[in-house]
DNA sequence: TATAAGGTCTGACCTGAGGTTGGAGTCAAG
DNA sequence: CTTGACTCCAACCTCAGGTCAGACCTTATA
């Protein structure tokens, strides 16, 4: 199947210039030249500006976008990258209109922000460090935010790794379509409970109450939605159950 | 309170050139100009600073930042613009990632997506319908599921359609991540009792209740859940939200 | 007090990702 | 065989800054 210039720019949206454009760079050439200079791409062609469409989206130079597609051939990798880089920006994009709505109801008080606060999001150079590894980025924040206070570096792996394995089961139930009234869902959260009480006095209770707190911490609870779409919710929602038992 | 461009500069993450580019073309003044020539800014131009980075996260040239800063000067009513400009494009994000998304299943399977699946949320003038009446977008992709069963005709359509966009708004709310404080949440629940009031006697803790009641009920969880993983717990913690304000 | 280190101002030039204009060739339909 | 739509290509323009370079200012330290 091969589309003309007009054809292409139709379907995908850019315009022919882009596209005389992006083969005099060599990003993408066409399928085929014909005698008379008319220019034809094919599905292969096709999909190749589709996953320059998607860089772009992340604000790649087209330089960049040349050199990881040669970098990394593989189609299906490519879009798996995409999709994690993808993911980091909708989180930005959460995190400015945090600030945004912040600075709504500070404009209705006609009240000042916090200079910091104002640019939440905004300011590049703290953007990029979130931008990263989210993995680690998780790890780190989950931890952290449990074991403040705490400094043995060991002892902080394992605590890492015990919130990590309980996210993602709650992850996984939740996914599954598993009520957080099961008796597996139950059990693992008396589990992390137990695991917790290690350091602190915590009981169902409380830890019910903890993670409604969480919720209400929107940096928190977006590190679990990144996770999985409406984990946040769900987990409150099993510890409720777990405690109201 | 007066800034140096050093300071503002690290505040907001621009850099010093940035700021005097736009001084230069009178997008944002310094408050004022020392007799040495050194430019200070004060609280003023910073929140005026703000709104230019959140217009140009929209991509919004200066140019238009300039005129659009100049014929709406109500802080308030810009910000509130801006807000929904930008969940507007987080929804647009939202759209491209699903694309992203099947493509990579399809990527898996090593079959070919259609042609204009592959460009759905990329392809800008097929965007720009979207942004702007985002609704009638959201009454396709949702009407049908909700009104399976009906009699009365009319009437019926009216109040699928109502649940329908509910339904949709909250599950779009879900999936960027709006918090279930968030004022549009509340609003769009006000507004959905409401409509409920027509035809029965019910008020906020009433529907808190019954949402918490409908997520006993298995069937009703799983139609949600089957929408957007999360949902049934999501329109829970709102309607608590709500009723609790 | 001199000097170094670091801020600051300004203009001239460069860049990337296209848009604009315009002249000329090409195609399909009536 | 003409008309209207499509295509090619080159030269030039634009926008939002970045880079570089030279000169000036401020503050801390020797």
């Amino acid at each position: 199947m091969s589309y003309t210039v007009h054809e292409v720019a139709k379907l995908s949206g850019v315009t022919i210039k882009t596209l005389y454009h992006y083969q005099k760079i060599g990003l993408l050439m066409p399928e085929s030249i014909a005698e008379n200079g008319y220019r034809y791409y094919g599905d292969k062609e096709l999909e190749q500006l589709q996953q320059i469409l998607f860089y772009r989206e992340l604000d790649f130079s087209l330089g960049k976008i040349k050199t990881a597609m040669q970098n990394e051939p593989s189609r299906l990798r490519c879009l798996c990258e995409q999709k994690t880089l993808l993911m980091a920006r909708q989180q930005r994009i959460s995190r400015i209109l945090h600030t945004l709505e912040e600075a709504i109801t500070y404009a209705e008080k006609g009240a000042a922000m916090s200079k910091e606060k104002m640019f939440a999001g905004l300011n590049k150079q703290e953007w990029e460090v979130a931008l990263k590894p989210q993995n680690e980025y998780l790890h780190e924040n989950y931890s952290y935010s449990i074991d403040m206070g705490t400094i043995d570096a060991d002892a902080m792996n394992e605590k890492a790794n015990e919130a990590s394995d309980f996210i993602t089961f709650m992850s996984n139930a939740l996914r599954n379509g598993v009520s957080v009234n099961a008796n597996e869902v139950h059990s693992v959260i008396d589990k992390h409970i137990q695991f917790l009480q290690r350091d602190m006095k915590i009981d169902a209770q409380s830890f019910a109450a903890q993670s409604k707190f969480l919720m209400t911490d929107e940096f928190h609870r977006q590190m679990l939605e990144k996770q999985q779409t409406g984990l946040s919710y769900y987990i409150c929602f099993a510890a409720e159950s777990y405690a109201g038992k």
